[in-house]
Formats: C-alpha cells, structure tokens, sequence
DNA sequence: TGTTAAATGCTATATTATAAATTCTGCTCT
DNA sequence: AGAGCAGAATTTATAATATAGCATTTAACA
C-alpha cells in the first residue's frame, strides 16, 4: 500500500481572501496616488495573480482571463503584465517565466524570492543583509545595479514540516 | 557631427585565446574524471559560448552551430546545453534565456552573475559575505535551498569608465 | 562480436513573447 | 455638444524559446 501525500495548500493557513483584498486595495490606491489607470483588465488579471501563492504563467492566465474577457489575447496578457510590473505591483520571475503578486512596498521592489519546489509558493523576503552584502560587493567590483533577480528554489518550511509531521498532510 | 560610440570588447582586454583554452582544458579535464563525454558537439557548443563573455542565446548558438554540423536541430543544442549545465561547465542565465561560460569551481557552481547592460557582458563572482548572509537568511525561513539564480543587471566597471574617459572608446 | 546504453537525428509541436496596424474609449478644450 | 487627442484594447500575424517521442547511429565493453 502506497500514501501519496500532497502539501496542504499553505494559503488556507491564513486568510487568502483577506490577503487578496489587502493586496487589491493597496494596488487601487497605489495607482490612483500615481495617476495611472488599474483598468478592469488589469484590476482582473491581477486578481488571477493573487488567487495564489504560486508564481502563475501568461498563459495559464490568459486561460482564466478569456471566460471573463473574450478578446483577450497573449497581447491583452503581457500588456496587463507589463503595467502591474512597471507599477511594481507583480514580480516576474525569471526562473519560471512566470508570475507572482509583490506585497513589497513601493520603495524596496527588489526582493529575494523563495520558490518552493513542492508546493510552489513563492516567499518574499526583504533580506537587508543579503542586499547590504549585495551592494558592498557590487560596489567592489565597480559595478552599477540597475535590477536584481534573486531567485531561490528549494523546500518552504511548511513542505519540510509535512515530510516530518505526516498528520499535517493529505491523504490521497 | 555625431560621434557614436561603443565598448572596447572587455574580452580583449585580457588574453581571450588563453582564457577560452583554458576553459575547454578543465572541461575536457573534469569530463574525463567524470567519465562522461565531452563529445565534439558537447565541445564545439561550449566553444562557441566561449567566444565571449555574453550570454549567448540558443538559437543564436545553432546558427552557428550548423555550418559545422549540418544535421543540427534545436533539441542538438538544448541537449548539449543541458550536458553543460549538469556538469557545471556553463551557466543558464535565467533573466536572459541566455547561456554563459562557467568557470567556477565544480564544488562552488552557484553564484552570482554581473550582467552589463552595455556590454553585454557577465561577470561570476562568488561572493561569500552575500552567499552566507543569504544562507543565513533562508535558514531562519526554514527553507532548504536547492539552487539559486542570483542575477544583476546594471553597469560594468569598464562601461562606466567609458563614459568618463572617452579616450578608452571607439569613434565609428 | 553481440549487446547495450548513450548520443544523435529527425519531425513535429508546445510554449512564451512581440510587432504593427487598427479601433475603441474617455477626456479636454473650445 | 463635437473635434481632437492619448491611452487602452483588439486583431492578426509571427518571432523566439523549448520539448516530446521515436528512429538510427555510435561507442563501450562483456
């Protein structure tokens, strides 16, 4: 007899909904302070972002996006994603050719990302020390940043815990 | 009258001959030890990334491959690009969709990556202070770090240098 | 030398992303 | 209200990146 176990979706640990409208309101007041427009395509495909911790493709976006837009094309995609990472509002992340919702503030947009590989969820950290080293270092080397991408793949201490505490995890 | 004008190659600034034959000496070296084989395609791929020190995108490294090996297809690069990444030899830059030489020690195969935007050019640097301040973070998340992708973007110290002493660039 | 695993060849196709021209929409100025 | 404008969205086409799956060849070695 073989048990599969799967993660427990760790966005039911909290409150999603409350996260999600959180994250919805900062993003309304953030472009209305900035004179820029969170249209309704825009305004839902950032909701489609949000339904999850995970980082999300174009795509797979797009898919979700049509039933409610039925014009929608990969244009009508990449543009959205194009304004909400130029208003700092998502993160794309470069190792998965994906996307994810940024909770960073306005100011500290470069983040350290944490993918986990089993439940998919990426963490954003603000890791002043890595940056600090970061910069240090850079500067050694004469070096100017204009961007990061960091990217971290491994296994989220929910997904370690559940190898551990089988009772945390489901049954299939 | 417009004067434009461009980086020296940085990469000739030091011996390129040396350092690319320097590069396929520890591959085939490593490979060797290994007992894997650095076949002439394997080969000839990691030269052709090794002609610079830019990332290099697939298909640009298929056009070039197909004078020399006329059967070449897509998935003759991706599989030796895939050899290369598994024996450490080069680096996927993920920001990129781009491919660059490694040469990093096989113990020590992650780092961080200096891309200059003007240059093209991508400097590996190990940086242990950010690497250990970055180990030291993800263990107080409780995350496992299986790999990392640590991407700069910005301006190389020789660019920068350009812009000040215009003696160093070239008039088209 | 026959067997086998690895490497390559080949064809097709999936996935990710952009270009460019047009139309729509909402706003401002008169 | 209506002309003019700018930003947003649509539409069509295609570029760029990457993989799947099966056939054939090569090379390692028992």
């Amino acid at each position: 007899m073989t048990i599969n176990t799967i993660p427990l979706q760790h966005a039911l640990k909290h409150n999603h909904n409350e996260c999600v409208s959180e994250a919805m309101a900062t993003a309304e007041h953030l472009c209305m302070e900035r004179g820029v427009q969170l249209t309704p395509i825009r305004h839902k495909v950032l909701e489609l972002i949000w339904e999850s911790h995970k980082a999300v493709k174009a795509y797979e976006l797009l898919d979700r996006l049509k039933p409610l837009q039925k014009a929608a094309k990969p244009a009508t995609i990449y543009r959205a994603l194009d304004f909400l990472i130029d208003q700092g509002l998502i993160h794309r992340v470069e190792s998965l050719n994906a996307f994810v919702g940024c909770r960073c503030s306005s100011y500290q947009h470069e983040q350290l990302l944490l993918i986990c590989k089993h439940c998919e969820e990426v963490e954003e950290r603000s890791a002043k020390e890595v940056m600090s080293a970061l910069s240090e270092d850079t500067q050694k080397a004469g070096f100017t940043i204009h961007s990061k991408a960091i990217e971290i793949h491994g296994i989220c201490k929910n997904c370690q815990n559940l190898t551990i505490d089988q009772n945390q995890s489901v049954i299939l």
